[in-house]
DNA sequence: AGAATAGTGTCTCTAAGACAGTATATA
DNA sequence: TATATACTGTCTTAGAGACACTATTCT
């Protein structure tokens, strides 16, 4: 007669560390929008997608840029984790995320086995980095990432006085400048912004609560890497917004109407 | 003077287990398409998405419905994982892959902290489910999945003499036949699935090398639960496929051409 | 008036939906 | 000839692209 084990006693007998050690980890891949004043004080402002970089202080890939993130803690889901370590290592606590893509290569880290959850954040502002709690050196890039004839695809990071470029062959992208392998989820996280912002309010997160229609084609086209037409840009996101009785206060040209988000009344 | 550790070094110290223990383990939703015999033998056979389940032997939920699935080894990718598992449970070993979602919510499995990573599995055809190696029962069950009016949710499986029957209110599904959080990641697979029928060639997975446009609308119609007339349909996946001079032998009616995937010559 | 940005009207082109019709096998 | 499926032509509708045009503010 075979014996039935009960759940609880199963659950007693059963040891985590049993099996082999393999880490966790989140990267963040968190992008905001760098404005770029304009020639004089009448013309408007240039908008660039930025990304933010860490510059490893510790091995491995010490010295090198990275995303921020780190480990998944016992007591936290994924996104918890993301967002504590955006906040530990940039300050910033307030964005919108999604989750991304696990990357789970035998040799992604040479310190041991590291299965990495990777996070889409968007702020609604460019916070100051400066007085971060680890003192971690954090750097905006502006982004440029372009898909060429055939397949080859071409990332352009440039912050402060440096400009790192990287061609990305075959899924895998290798640069001397950025550790582990975040370029490929940086380019990741750009095809997953650029496909969404084609049927999906998300790029709203790029932009405070009030906002120009202006501003927010400005996104649209820093994003696509292309111009649009007005009139048929505001047609397609005509849904998605709802008009304000406020006006910005521009200068030197007529004056824009503010407009906000659709549908987040009860947010 | 600050003593420099050079990245060998740092390395030889660095100890995974310093960490505290996480499980990550893969769950896969694997489809295929069953075929229902019509009323005589002139009549087509009607075609419905199903999905894999294994009636679990062990705790935790013994005796319940789940997903194929197992623990990432050391030595494997996580899709390497994924078709491990369904090769030793199920005796699959070929199937279109692609990765889902990673669910890490703390109270997914009441053994320990376990991160499962889900995959999308599609076969070409429908295998035999006697001999697995591990001897677990694994079983198709019929999938209708609707989104009702509101964002109500309803999953039915449809196995052999049973019907599970579960309605997925925010986010959240439950049953007590089914096991851990796995209703919300087979209704995860079939959004996906859903989705990315209308703009990619992701449907000609479920059917062998050469198909009819019949029965390639066929899984059309049971992926988005509803009909397609048929000429908006010829045109609209004409660019997707290729015909080829053979012909389906059909009994008691005009015999149907022979479709092939367009560009899959190099794979 | 000139510069600068804000905003609209409408023609065209293309893709999707609806539906009627024709074609070709076998019983 | 009847049944069953295979396949096509075309009218209509909805959305996207191109582009010309008007409106408003400040210097």
């Amino acid at each position: 007669m075979k014996k039935e084990i009960k759940e609880l006693e199963y659950l007693q007998n059963y040891h985590a560390s049993d099996y082999p050690q393999i880490s966790i980890a989140t990267d963040i891949v968190c992008f905001s929008v760098l404005e770029q004043k304009g020639a004089n004080y009448r013309k408007l402002s240039q908008k660039k997608l930025s990304v933010l970089l860490i510059k490893r202080g510790e091995h491995p890939y010490k010295g090198q840029w990275a995303l921020p993130g780190g480990f998944l803690k016992i007591d936290e889901t994924l996104e918890e984790t993301a967002r504590r370590e955006l906040r530990e290592e940039t300050g910033v606590s307030e964005a919108y995320m999604e989750q991304l893509y696990t990357f789970s290569g035998l040799e992604r880290d040479p310190r041991t086995r590291v299965v990495s959850v990777s996070y889409l954040a968007l702020l609604n502002q460019v916070p100051i980095l400066e007085a971060t709690t680890d003192a971690v050196m954090a750097r905006w890039f502006e982004v440029t990432y372009r898909v060429l004839d055939g397949d080859k695809r071409q990332l352009i990071l440039v912050g402060g006085d440096e400009t790192i470029e990287v061609d990305l062959e075959n899924q895998k992208g290798y640069s001397e400048q950025i550790a582990f392998d975040h370029v490929s989820i940086i380019a990741f996280a750009l095809e997953r912004l650029r496909g969404k912002i084609e049927y999906t309010p998300i790029a709203m997160h790029l932009l405070p609560e009030r906002f120009t229609l202006t501003s927010l084609q400005q996104i649209y086209e820093a994003i696509l890497d292309k111009t649009l037409l007005v009139a048929n840009f505001r047609r397609k996101i005509k849904e998605l917004v709802e008009e304000t009785d406020e006006y910005a206060e521009n200068g030197g040209h007529r004056p824009s109407k503010l407009y906000k988000r659709r549908g987040n009344e009860h947010e």
